[in-house]
DNA sequence: TAACAAAGTTAGGTTGTGCTAATAAAGCTC
DNA sequence: GAGCTTTATTAGCACAACCTAACTTTGTTA
């Protein structure tokens, strides 16, 4: 909302680059190139939206392109890619966590995950960090699940003591 | 990235559009009206940018406008902003409980609110109301909050007792 | 109440990101 | 290697969301 501060934006891209970046990154290292149809396929657009950031994205070098030879990432695109692709996965890992199911976490996260400031995405990712360590299923998610569930707090499970219950 | 799905976007309006309707209800809840240069600087846009937007708003019968003479909100259009509003704060405030700082929180929650799907919004919002719930900080936030300072996560503290460390 | 200031609007332009239809290059296949 | 298919590109258009400059309405105040 505030524009001023709105500009502590991840990278200088826009949103829909990003996108382009993280697309053609994950392509070419499932499939060693990326072809113009698959990223289209993959953002859901079609073949002339891609030629045409492309063109963008080569201006400022992200990517190499010659037409009709293909792409490849500058080392300046492989870095972004993949900052963008730690805070993809810090944001999906979250929202997995917390409940959300996988494939819904994954469009989610694409949406959010050029959004958000670094800070807060790095923060996620702690927490996420941290709640991963655990040598088991921390209880508090095993408490909230239960309260999703049914509305009840385990009582006094903040007071002193507490058992894990197992489920 | 898959698109099929991304339409499960929470209310059939542009992120630009809700914008506007979160901020002409939050004026008028505020002041009792909304003005066109208000709504302007709340978006840090220019006023023929809302001007612009309240005639298609109009159209679309979120609010009722007429030129020169301001704003108000329709039933459909306060209803929107409520719920507008609710997400709001449950990303704001789930933000803070991770410990990003409120204005910071206040930014990326002005960002983000829009791309989440509303199923993922309540979860979040779920969370943050469990979390609110706990009689006292509950210790893994603690906990988290200590792992973040130091790296250190406190041992054993999933395993069977603990006490709640009074900081 | 005439005149000026403030607020809002219109007209017209720009940029980003998409589209379709037409065209060109590359890659096969006989 | 001629011709067909697939893939990619260009050209040209559309639309959202912004902008500036010029204009209009409203409100104030001398």
């Amino acid at each position: 909302m505030a524009n001023e501060l709105q500009r502590t934006k991840p990278i200088g891209l826009s949103e829909a680059e990003e996108g382009y970046v993280e697309v053609i990154y994950s392509l070419i290292k499932e499939h060693g190139y990326a072809r113009v149809a698959d990223v289209a396929a993959a953002l859901n657009v079609k073949p002339p939206s891609v030629t045409n950031m492309l063109q963008r994205l080569d201006k400022h070098k992200f990517v190499t392109y010659k037409r009709y030879r293909g792409v490849v990432l500058t080392r300046k695109g492989i870095q972004l890619a993949e900052t963008l692709e730690k805070r993809h996965r810090a944001l999906k890992n979250f929202l997995v966590m917390i409940g959300v199911n996988a494939e819904r976490a994954e469009q989610d996260a694409c949406e959010i995950e050029h959004k958000m400031t670094r800070e807060t995405v790095e923060k996620l990712a702690k927490f996420v960090e941290f709640v991963n360590l655990a040598p088991q299923a921390p209880p508090f998610l095993e408490h909230f699940k239960h309260y999703e569930k049914t509305g009840e707090r385990p009582k006094q499970c903040y007071r002193k003591n507490q058992k894990k219950e197992s489920k």
